[in-house]
DNA sequence: AAATATAGACAGTGACACTATCGATAGTTA
DNA sequence: TAACTATCGATAGTGTCACTGTCTATATTT
């Protein structure tokens, strides 16, 4: 397969395949010749993988790269869940210090009873929402965090069911990758149509 | 208080507060001469309103705008609901076609008995991720939607909830878009450490 | 009166994600 | 085999976004 063969079956414009090469985001294609390369099914798959990352789960391109070079290092199969792990958008270095949030999460993870690294993203994610609300006065907010946890829950098994199906190493990477980034925002979607639903059933129910 | 002393206590550079007043995301002040304003904590307020939700939200500044616009208007308590509906990162105007995605997030909504308008958001958002899954040649993960949609009714509820809680009007918007908005990054960190929990629980479970 | 602050206008910056152009080949077609 | 098209790699340019800096004319403070 030939570049432009390869810009027509991705929907990708050859200039922004050159991009994502220079980025290093491809992989390695195989030469011909010094100025000529050939590539396969996997250039195209990897195309596209890049662009859902991008459009539908919000990535930007550095940190698809991070995730991508993750999933592809041979990470034992009980940590594979970590791989996808760093792929959270408002994810900043945030110092380890003892906030309200903090505190509000370990609390969360105790009464949950669960196993958590104190290094793992979402608890800093987590808790820096948590100081939003503290800091703009939505302290009620907290009494969210029981039924969410609850629902994480439910989501994480699930997720780990579907990784299980998984027939390869690579795949489960790949899978927890896509099935995580755009997970979010799968779920992000219905919660948005379950609110709808509820507001419906709470405040307009004479119409049964 | 004047601009300087706004931009102390708000943590805000005074160049950023005017970027926000042209970009029209803040109240207008009280002016005291033609080159002279007067700001309160309604403005603080404001700021600190506008970095949660660019900051920890991950929101542009022009749908941070929009929302902060439908905030204002004067809803039907019974939807305000809708308000926050449209700040989804990843929401552009799709076309309602007929994909697989669409097809089956309304096979959800008809099992799970919701009542959902054609056009709100989250149905495009999900369906979009739907699409995804099926090209990117992740059919299975379309297994998890019965218990995403179970997870998402327990959030929903829950948000409903929260914001049954407020006393004023004006209050109950600026929680549900503070609810939804954060809500959405809380929740991801939560299924994150959820994800790391269950991953501990079903690949090591030797260590009791 | 001098020093500092403010409003408003507008230009400039740096990051990001491409996009365009170029010269040196290489393959393809007539 | 000559003309034409495509490719590679490098480099430069574009448009958007979210600020940031500078400037002038006032206004306030000391």
């Amino acid at each position: 397969m030939k570049m432009s063969e390869l810009s027509e079956c991705s929907g990708v414009s050859v200039a922004s395949i050159k991009f994502y090469q220079r980025e290093e985001l491809l992989p390695e294609a195989e030469r011909t010749s010094p100025n000529q390369a050939r590539y396969d099914s996997n250039h195209v798959d990897r195309l596209r993988l890049i662009r859902a990352l991008v459009d539908v789960g919000g990535l930007s391109v550095a940190t698809v790269r991070e995730v991508l070079a993750a999933a592809e290092a041979d990470i034992p199969l009980d940590w594979a869940m970590g791989v996808a792990q760093h792929a959270i958008p408002g994810s900043v270095e945030l110092p380890v210090e003892s906030t309200r949030g903090v505190a509000e999460i370990d609390r969360v993870t105790e009464e949950m009873g669960w196993t958590v690294s104190a290094d793992n993203p979402g608890r800093g994610m987590a808790a820096r929402v948590i100081d939003s609300y503290v800091q703009l006065d939505h302290e009620e907010l907290l009494s969210v965090l029981p039924a969410y946890s609850a629902a994480a829950v439910m989501v994480a098994r699930t997720d780990l069911a579907s990784i299980a199906l998984q027939p390869s190493r690579l795949r489960v990477s790949e899978t927890v990758v896509v099935g995580t980034v755009l997970g979010d925002s799968l779920f992000a979607g219905l919660r948005r149509m379950a609110q709808e639903d509820e507001a419906h059933r709470q405040y307009a129910p004479v119409q049964a």
